[in-house]
DNA sequence: TGTACATCAGTGAACGCGCGTTCACTGATGTAC
DNA sequence: TGTACATCAGTGAACGCGCGTTCACTGATGTAC
């Protein structure tokens, strides 16, 4: 973050990594306009020539973590393995190594309280992330009986909360304390039994 | 929150009332005490002779909230039907019905930052909480072949991340708009797979 | 029952602080000719 | 290649604001005698 002269060159750049740094560190609460220029070198009226303020310095930083979020998956998805299950299985593990290696890009995306509704932008790159796991979701199922197959929008939001909920809640810590598995293992094995559920994994093993 | 005469007679309640129902509004973010002052109709400095600070009032709000919700929890779990299973959904329903019913406890609980584990009886009436679900999981699993049973806590685990992914993604106004299944559909269903994978329903139905 | 006094709960003024935001400005850069 | 000028990116001072917190205080309440 060091300056060569009067101009950054990079400034907008620079403030939104300050803001990534600062909401791993402090929560979105803690994050300031202010705080942020400083760690980016610059004076505090500096922001303003690239951000509206602070909402659009945090919706800036959780489309950029959306963008990188959706292309893990997408990677993850169709580079995962033959089978749908291999490759929802792969997915799973795609959404938990973001969250632990971009936790300040999570914490924007879901914990920031930015409406995703409210910038098309983000919307549309959201909407890429969610629609790679309702893909998955659709090719589980494709080989289902038709009559006992849940919607796949169903499904895929079932993993979805699944994955978030573990990220949320023994990915970091809280509650209650550590918990004796990993979110790694956690997910696994509930996704593993959910797709037994579903029926696309044998009875056994 | 009208007052007599210069005394309160119970602001330590109305504070906490208060600072509920700022959270409901604003969001952990936007509660400060002055406000909650202010709602109570007292002066700035009055809450201090109730409560270290800030963040002494909201461990106050999630103990209350662990509290009740542990107290939600337990009742649907011993009233909530013959079966384990029967048991074990109706918890779940408790389990959103409570998220839905009191969004400020719950944000204070799960989205606050507060530390569960910082203060002794927070962590208590928290376990106590997360007891009733391992609880609810041990009695599932206890008429399963001991071969493929996995630990209780590991199930408890699974559905609390179940259960709080759809309250924090598809409980509220995101993301990715409103889903077309309500929180109580997504759980009954995530759940009733998921129970299947595990065993303890049927293949059918 | 009445009075003196201790204790308690809330007051209001004051403080320092960091924040967000604006403004006229200035140094640096790019480009037309 | 050199110069004039427009444009751009950052400055720094200033503002008003709400916040958290403290302090000496005072009104109300309870109780001993």
């Amino acid at each position: 973050m060091t300056r060569k002269g009067y101009h950054h060159g990079n400034l907008k750049q620079a403030l939104i990594e300050a803001t990534i740094k600062l909401i791993e560190e402090k929560g979105p609460t803690g994050f300031t306009i202010l705080q942020a220029a400083k760690q980016a070198g610059v004076s505090a009226a500096a922001p303003y020539r690239h951000f509206k303020g602070r909402e659009d310095l945090i919706t800036e930083v959780a489309k950029q973590g959306f963008a990188m979020f959706a292309d893990l998956l997408e990677y993850a998805y169709t580079k995962g393995g033959g089978s749908p299950v291999a490759s929802l299985e792969a997915t799973g593990r795609a959404y938990l190594a973001f969250a632990r290696k971009h936790p300040g890009h999570y914490i924007a995306m879901f914990e920031s309280g930015v409406s995703i509704n409210a910038d098309p932008d983000l919307a549309a790159v959201a909407n890429r992330a969610i629609n790679v796991l309702v893909k998955a979701a659709d090719n589980l199922s494709s080989n289902l009986p038709t009559k006992k197959r849940p919607p796949s929008t169903m499904v895929s939001q079932h993993i979805w909360a699944m994955s978030h909920g573990i990220v949320e809640l023994y990915a970091r810590g809280e509650p209650g304390g550590r918990s004796p598995f990993t979110p790694e293992d956690l997910l696994e094995t509930g996704l593993g039994i959910y797709l037994r559920g579903l029926g696309v994994l044998p009875k056994d093993n």
